[in-house]
DNA sequence: CTGAAAGCGCTAACAA
DNA sequence: TTGTTAGCGCTTTCAG
């Protein structure tokens, strides 16, 4: 049996001797519709193998209730967890997330901005620092969209974040107390404002401590894994002396780290590495990572509760800043007295 | 200027002085449209800052372009790749990919599949081993589905996938030459049907050489870093003696690493490990693992060419098989003589 | 509690 | 080349 046609509200009403608005009550707000008359739309439901097409409830509604999370790479397992803390909130509110992989290329940023705009989904939360210089001057024109754990200046936008800026003179501290002096540091994209506030922190307890900022030790990356590589090779062969590295990633870490190990250099004995994230690699690795934590579901979760917010006619222009830890292991060691 | 509401086609229309169908046409088919009119309505647009609302246009076509690709933990990089490759043919036929996370859970995949039965997308690449059982055995229930890297069994669904048995049985044999005779394996969640084959070529490499698999040396896991911990607790807690492991996962392998030096023992040089996948992090390890590459983003493209012939129209039942390449690396060691 | 009917915004036959 | 028109399938007033 079962007619391998695709049944409409149409089909359900006529088997069960109803309206079809009688169907969609009984569908969608059962408690409005007599016990009885319920079972014989559900049995009739049953019988034509009904699925109310979506695309024309959104239609009539105008809203999907779903969300984009747009990530600046989504090869990063960073943005996982806080994939999860934002589907999270956003189940609980009866929405749906799609993750969407920015490419580190604002084109693509405008892209999906642009979906949302044609209502492919009724929200953005955008992780990358890439914003649309031509969208930055209008305003008017964006959907709603939220900011998460990157930071986009020049627009006013309800952000999620951690204060970079201490949270990374906080690791610089940590390495100046152990001894280190020469301290590298594996920028992000510069001058992208993220990047920018983990290079001020830096500079930052380098200053507290008296210690010079050499810019020779400061190099920019995507925050990849290769591009951690790519940094220690460009220090190394510019000869630039350091006996640590703060990197403002933890795949850049690891990526030193493994760069390191081939040029002969050991850590944490030769140099010591600090990261930044806590990803879950990061613990596996060896030496586990020391490494800067965020509280990514936590993150998530607080940037989907404000895009909610936001979608319920609020126009929160909230600012949050979340706590971030220190997680102490094994890839830093007191410097070697020489 | 820029009136903050949303416009609809029926304004730019009366903008440009036209009909709605020519708006449309000038939008969709530019060509069969008079060069003026376009122009014309162009300015129409953009004065109205007008974009086409994507839901009516997918309720109308019944298409909305899209797919999604369920994977069995989002949390693993290995589908990061894959999903490059699906999106890379995707958007060279016009279609958008959107990545949705199973959890191993299959009341999430039955989610999954309704989410498609609903018309929220056009059509399922799954990556994952579950399948509702309820509906193994009504196919003509279900929409557009493919199978991609993972074996479902009972149900006949165009897949992409390697010859795992084949690929573990390399990678096995491979430590056999190097002399290991006492190997352990950190299976997939047994009984399904992946981690069965990729069981059945360890077992088959052994039986070659006249090894014999001892139960006690297998054990399953759900191919996540914390798994492989405890499924090497495990064996060392029943001093079940090995001397090398074959993972059926790169991440289990990380965390077998990461156990077993927790545990005073060295890798390669008291245990050889090889892992399954390759994924970034493999190369990246200390010691770079010794794995089973997947060409993951030529599986991901061609399970995307597989759905798009099956939106055609085509009833494809294909099963491709892709190769496999063990990368030998530094996580292996020749046995100790003792 | 239920039915009739309007209409969400767009596209595609068909006609002009 | 352009306009007219009829819906796509569903939800939601408004009457009854």
């Amino acid at each position: 049996m079962a007619k391998d046609q695709i049944s409409n509200i149409r089909d359900v009403a006529a088997l069960a001797g109803v309206s079809t608005a009688t169907v969609s009550r009984a569908l969608q707000h059962p408690d409005k519709v007599r016990e009885e008359t319920r079972k014989k739309v559900f049995e009739a439901v049953e019988k034509a193998n009904f699925v109310p097409n979506a695309n024309a409830r959104t239609f009539r509604q105008q809203s999907n209730r779903t969300v984009i999370l747009l990530v600046r790479d989504i090869g990063n397992p960073f943005y996982l967890e806080i994939f999860k803390g934002v589907e999270e909130a956003a189940s609980e509110a009866g929405y749906k997330v799609l993750m969407g992989d920015a490419r580190d290329d604002e084109a693509r940023v405008a892209n999906h901005i642009d979906l949302v705009r044609q209502r492919h989904a009724d929200g953005l939360i955008l992780m990358t620092g890439h914003f649309p210089a031509e969208l930055r001057d209008r305003p008017e024109l964006l959907p709603p969209i939220v900011i998460a754990s990157e930071t986009v200046t020049g627009i006013d936008l309800p952000m999620v974040k951690v204060d970079n800026v201490k949270a990374s003179a906080d690791a610089v501290r940590y390495l100046i107390a152990q001894g280190h002096r020469e301290i590298a540091h594996l920028a992000g994209p510069l001058p992208e404002s993220l990047a920018g506030e983990r290079l001020a922190g830096y500079r930052q307890a380098l200053a507290e401590a008296g210690l010079h900022a050499s810019d020779d030790r400061i190099v920019a990356g995507d925050y990849s894994i290769e591009a951690g590589r790519h940094s220690v090779r460009q220090l190394l062969s510019a000869k630039t002396s350091f006996t640590a590295i703060f990197a403002a990633s933890d795949q850049m870490a690891i990526g030193a780290i493994g760069e390191l190990r081939q040029s002969g250099l050991s850590v944490p004995k030769d140099v010591s590495v600090v990261g930044f994230d806590d990803i879950i690699f990061a613990n596996a690795f060896d030496p586990p990572l020391t490494t800067v934590r965020q509280p990514r579901r936590e993150m998530g979760r607080q940037a989907m509760e404000l895009m909610i917010e936001r979608l319920d006619g609020g126009r929160s222009h909230a600012i949050i800043e979340l706590e971030t830890e220190l997680v102490i292991r094994g890839s830093v060691a007191p410097r070697a007295p020489n």
